[in-house]
DNA sequence: TGCATATATAAGCATATGCTTATATTATAA
DNA sequence: TTATAATATAAGCATATGCTTATATATGCA
């Protein structure tokens, strides 16, 4: 398992995509699979479209994935990203965000599509 | 070696400090060591003032510590900050400017006053 | 087809950011 | 004490950022 590194302007680059509480919310709450938007609306509880703009940025950096499943759109980690290896540090070291997933499930608002 | 979980506001906020170019070289610079402002200023080949001004924003936050002496003013990592941990993961991950401070000797501009 | 839902995009605006130039502060040295 | 060097701070400015509201696009369903 070689260690590669990762110039310092491509980390700057998703550190600063990181460094926003937003941000690193979703992240952290795809850290373990995949959610839609109306699902981050209702955990962070903010607009729609602050919510796709937050992606939005996330998907231009390549740091998410998007999946269309039907009328949604599902995002996830894009774990072939350069600096995934920094974002899985990281994840690592804050709490994790399951159990906002969870209290979303118990209130019935978790999508499900498979 | 119990890890400590970092709240996401105050992981959010080193971040958002270490996703700046500059800023991020200022730490892998002194990640094995101090150095003084005209050393930053002369590997980063910025102003005085836009380096003054990065180190104050990192030395607000406590990422770094500060130390006269003479006329110069030291900077080096705070390793007690709550966010280090994320800071040491980052700094394993990016190439070291040891080079850059090597360069700087050799040119007979690092600042030794011990 | 037409309507509802999910999402994206656009435009506008207030605030944050990072530089510049000018000046203040602190310490050393003559 | 005066001059110089190292650093900090202040003010100004252009650009970036993150929200808002309004609207566009795409999908599913009656």
């Amino acid at each position: 398992m070689e260690k590669t590194m990762i110039d310092i302007d491509t980390a700057a680059q998703s550190l600063k995509l990181l460094g926003d509480k937003t941000r690193l919310t979703i992240i952290g709450l795809i850290s373990e699979g995949e959610c839609c938007v109306c699902e981050f609306v209702e955990v962070l509880q903010m607009s729609q479209p602050s919510v796709s703009q937050h992606l939005r940025k996330l998907r231009d950096a390549g740091l998410v994935k998007e999946k269309r499943k039907g009328q949604w759109i599902f995002y996830s980690l894009n774990k072939d990203h350069e600096t995934y290896p920094i974002t899985k540090q990281i994840l690592a070291q804050i709490p994790d965000q399951i159990e906002k997933l969870r209290a979303l499930e118990r209130a019935g608002l978790r999508i499900q599509c498979d």
